[in-house]
DNA sequence: CTGTTAGCGCGTTCAC
DNA sequence: GTGAACGCGCTAACAG
């Protein structure tokens, strides 16, 4: 008799014929605490009861309700993800290095976008948090410190991109200092004295860090650091086009750019493609992050990869460390690489 | 006294420290049903009671418990969005035509990914339908419709590329077949007669649909079809530069290439760049996808561009329409669009 | 090893 | 307009 009344209220014109673990129990004929039990495999089952289960869950074609597992064990066995764009290719190494950890957790991943904008970010969030998410992990993102703590409200959070303040949150961030030093001093040791530097947008802390690697990489080898051989590309490929058209036409003799990111190298690429200028011979060029298509640009792209799906793995690791109460492995990130292909040569003897 | 024994088994050590319905009721001096009510907004509450329970959720930060909402309503106001890597350019834009049209709609995206594996993209689907979702969106996947139907169990389902034969799902296909006819038209019109084609892995649907268009036109405009000027690239940018270098030292004369996606596009652009080949002086190349990259590639490539973002907004409003009991919109998409770059030249009059 | 029972947080019916 | 009571599907504590 506890099946009549049942689905008073069903959800619009939808059949929900999903059948239940009750069914599943009752044709079983055990109770649906067995069943649970088989299911999560705490406890032991005898034999025959197992046979019984498992021929009534194929036959009915029984799937678990998460929705209701969640709710009645407080965890839904998932961590969001919150990417500035959910397809983007920067983005697509990390997340691979996320999803593996996650699912050999038993973890799994929804991921989110942002779109680069801060207020987009907080609504995603709070709707992760919303939907009870077991932990966050938030890639490059842009929120206050402020906003997280009200938001996290003890959901485990680890920042990828990111240096947070908050002692609540686990942050790994990339080394961009290092990276762009390593730029600029391949060209160097290549014998470039005059080297352009195509920046990104100084509101983002990681195309400081770049910045300051140009800059203080030319210092310390001794060069002087010229302002107008620094463009604004904002990271973006029509960016590099007018980055570059806009150094060379300063008229200022220079023979190697470093991009700060690959996107703004393919724009600057392009600008001089359009003049008839050829790189390297004419000019050498290196970017950032090593994004793939790098392999293939005419010519392949010299480029600081950072070890995305590393640092993916790490703070998906961080994560279920958190969720599960452990304190957190201390990062140990393989290092920034500088991928040497055919942009950059040494300059010529004349030069 | 409802109070005590509360909450005995917790989650782990984790302080889920987040507020319920019944707190905010509590405090705002109301039943929980009126703050229900208040939250959906279905029934009309008083002016005062309105304003405690308003100044009850703000004091209390609180936040409605997603997972409850979704196992007491049987909806969850999410629909889960297959991909085939998260990170894509490819899907880029027809993601965000989904996620725009669902926003609209107060539905939320999850995205999973299926990675090309047909054994993976049933795993994460039956996830999905785990998780309860109101709907899927499967974009590429390549899974069987036997599956298809033995998972979607009622739940509303639309494929974007690919054409199935249920009945039960809306697919949303694209015209490769169209697109490929075009580019070769494209190239015709140019002069071109000997015109090479890089095709896709033909196990696919859409690789054999390219293949065709290619076939056909050449033969609609008189022209001999030679499977030696033809060399499979397998969609990928490494196959393209060795069905390039395949194609090259077969020996045979050619003037162009069709290359059935932009990946292997700009492989077979580096195999003729190691060549000391010109594009489009020697060869003519046209794409297929329109990557957001071909507008930078050197030289930018002429490409077919699908309306992605259009499609993924069509298979949005789709599933919408299917979840809440609507026929589905007849697909109006826009045309496929020929994007005339500058690695197509009409033929030198003397070749 | 197993059934019974209560409760997860919320929406909703049913009476007022 | 509003509160009490019940149920969504499942897990976990309690007693065997």
């Amino acid at each position: 008799m506890s099946r009549q009344g049942k689905r008073y209220h069903q959800a619009m014109s939808i059949e929900n014929n999903s059948i239940t673990l009750e069914e599943v129990a009752r044709l079983a004929g055990v109770s649906t605490s067995t069943v649970s039990r088989y299911l999560s495999g705490t406890h032991v089952v005898s034999e025959e009861k197992v046979a019984a289960i498992e021929g009534s869950i194929k036959r009915l074609n029984y799937r678990p309700n998460l929705v209701a597992r969640g709710l009645a064990t407080g965890r839904t066995m998932t961590v969001g993800v919150l990417t500035q764009e959910v397809s983007n290719s920067f983005f697509n190494e990390a997340v691979r290095g996320v999803e593996d950890v996650l699912a050999s957790h038993n973890y799994e991943a929804i991921f989110v976008s942002g779109h680069w904008n801060k207020v987009e970010e907080e609504r995603r969030l709070m709707s992760l948090v919303g939907r009870r998410v077991d932990g966050v992990i938030l890639l490059l993102a842009d929120l206050d410190d402020t906003l997280m703590d009200r938001h996290a409200q003890g959901v485990p959070m680890v920042f990828l991109g990111r240096q947070s303040a908050s002692t609540r949150v686990h942050s790994l961030g990339f080394d961009h200092y290092t990276g762009a030093c390593e730029a600029v001093r391949h060209l160097i040791e290549l014998g470039h004295r005059k080297i352009a530097f195509i920046a990104g947008a100084q509101d983002r802390l990681d195309a400081v860090e770049r910045w300051r690697g140009y800059h203080d990489t030319l210092v310390a080898a001794g060069l002087p650091f010229d302002e107008r051989l620094v463009a604004n590309g904002g990271y973006v490929e029509t960016g590099g086009v007018t980055a570059m058209n806009t150094l060379l036409d300063r008229g200022l003799p220079f023979t190697a750019v470093f991009a700060a990111n690959d996107d703004s190298a393919y724009g600057a690429m392009l600008a001089m493609y359009r003049r008839g200028m050829s790189v390297p011979d004419d000019m050498s060029i290196v970017g950032y992050d090593d994004l793939p298509h790098s392999s293939f640009s005419l010519p392949p792209l010299t480029s600081v990869r950072q070890p995305l799906r590393d640092l993916g793995r790490e703070a998906a690791s961080a994560v279920v460390a958190l969720i599960e109460g452990h304190k957190p492995p201390r990062a140990t990130v393989a290092k920034l690489e500088l991928i040497v292909r055919e942009s950059t040569k040494a300059v010529p003897l004349g030069g």
